[in-house]
DNA sequence: ACCTTGTATATGCGATGCGCACCTAGGTGT
DNA sequence: ACACCTAGGTGCGCATCGCATATACAAGGT
């Protein structure tokens, strides 16, 4: 489980999420609802529409993305949101975590029938 | 993020844990400290004591594991898991489901470079 | 007798996260 | 006026989680 520890409090849940939009994201430039179709489109993870602004609203307080509004086009402004160094460095953390923890899944999956040890107490083993 | 749907309401946090934990028992049969002990020595995630010894009886309460007391050792009495069918289920999910974010990951990453679609509003593309 | 240490399980509290539902608002078409 | 799509956001309630703390059994020291 270690980590870069730039990041060390993630934790893997809501971290999924900002891993996808991350992902999404890196390489250009993309507005929350965009990124709401395509997460759906894609079928990757069935994240709702709340989550989804409210996270990317999170990374920018994190330093992941950064913001600014697009006013240029028809209809409501949005939000365009760009990856900075930090999102760059939480994606690569969080995929050295998922990697390990699947390697260390398959470790202790490894050690399996093991005889069941009757862990001695506290007591010398004179007994 | 397809799983068998057995437990489609689980959420990657706890269940990191969760899926340490049911691998760690896959095979035979141990108790809390136990496994806390060896989460601890073996570095497998940095969780706290009263995270594990919750989560176990969560697990037991969504029926991943089983327990009864062993009253047969010297000192306080063990509560000893065992992992049930609904427990190997869901450790194969969770293994699904780490791989395909894994998948979904490098996919996403792979289409990097798009050109910053304008994506078009609702008007149609006579314009 | 009393205290400390190690074993073993568990809870209370405060903060955070997340799904669900709902709200605001711009723009177009009818 | 109204419906609909686009676009972003909030409030509420529930679950989760880290941290500290509580409870209890047993052994050893003084």
């Amino acid at each position: 489980m270690q980590r870069t520890d730039a990041f060390a409090g993630f934790k893997p849940s809501g971290d999924m999420l900002t891993a996808h939009l991350l992902a999404l994201l890196q390489g250009w430039t993309a507005y929350g609802y965009d990124l709401v179709q395509r997460l759906e489109d894609a079928g990757y993870g069935d994240y709702n529409k709340g989550s989804i602004y409210r996270t990317l609203r999170q990374m920018e307080r994190m330093g992941l993305v950064a913001s600014d509004w697009d006013t240029s086009t028809d209809g409501p402004a949005r939000r365009m949101y760009t990856v900075t160094q930090g999102g760059l460095l939480f994606l690569k953390d969080w995929l050295t975590l998922v990697d390990a923890h699947r390697k260390d899944m398959e470790t202790l999956l490894g050690m399996s029938t093991r005889p069941i040890e009757p862990p001695d107490t506290h007591r010398s083993p004179s007994s």
